[in-house]
DNA sequence: CAATAGATTAGAATTGTTCTAAGAACGGAA
DNA sequence: TTCCGTTCTTAGAACAATTCTAATCTATTG
């Protein structure tokens, strides 16, 4: 499935890879392409992302019913999660250490492990 | 905000907390109780659902964008999560140690650590 | 027993996400 | 190049999960 480089693809790709690590939700990455003048349908920018996360350059996180992110970061990392602002933050420095992850069910593997570390406001 | 006992409420809390532990989501515990003759309407379910959570009888888990679940196991543990047949399954015997949770931002305090272990068909 | 305040329920509305069908781009053959 | 079959792309429409709100019910108080 080569992706090709569509009008569509490109200016999303542009937003997103443009600058550092980011964290976006369809809904903002629509609202971004749209306000820098492309026309973008709303169902082609979650096409699109889940696209791009297919291929290996975002990662997917779900946070909340019906709230999810995705990560420019693909690296092996966790998150902050701060439900008073629904914002996500990547943890900094060193990555939690997991340790004596048990051996899944029979027939199965483990393809990846998500931390969401959630916080408040003191 | 004392929780009446309903003839709504108690039906759901009977399906949930006769047998042991449990992962239901709204829709398969509203097939369950008009199974079991009740009526009780799927937003009341929603409703008896994070109210028994925020009461902590219950911990909601978030597992994919628009699929959560809720589980009537409310000590420390974590989950796997099989896509491929959308189960949730806790992880048995002691829990995975987590070490080196970084201090979060300012102003915050942790709330609690989610640890998804997405497994896969080998 | 009436009046009031608070809690409850479920239909309707909203939101987030996915599906599908129409159209566009590509590659090969003539 | 032009035609044609195939594959890819897009976005409107459909769908599904969740939340909101207003009508109703229950408890409490005077």
């Amino acid at each position: 499935m080569g992706l090709r480089p569509t009008r569509q693809r490109v200016a999303l790709a542009g937003l997103l890879f443009r600058q550092g690590d980011r964290h976006v939700s369809a809904e903002s990455l629509h609202d971004e392409v749209t306000k820098a003048g492309f026309e973008v349908s709303l169902a082609t920018v979650y096409n699109t992302l889940h696209q791009f996360t297919e291929a290996g350059l975002l990662q997917q996180v779900v946070v909340d019913a019906g709230r999810s992110y995705f990560d420019t970061n693909i690296g092996d990392h966790q998150h902050f999660y701060y439900a008073d602002e629904g914002e996500l933050i990547d943890i900094p420095g060193a990555a939690i250490a997991i340790a004596g992850v048990p051996t899944p069910p029979k027939g199965t593997a483990v393809e990846r492990v998500d931390v969401i570390v959630r916080i408040k406001r003191a």
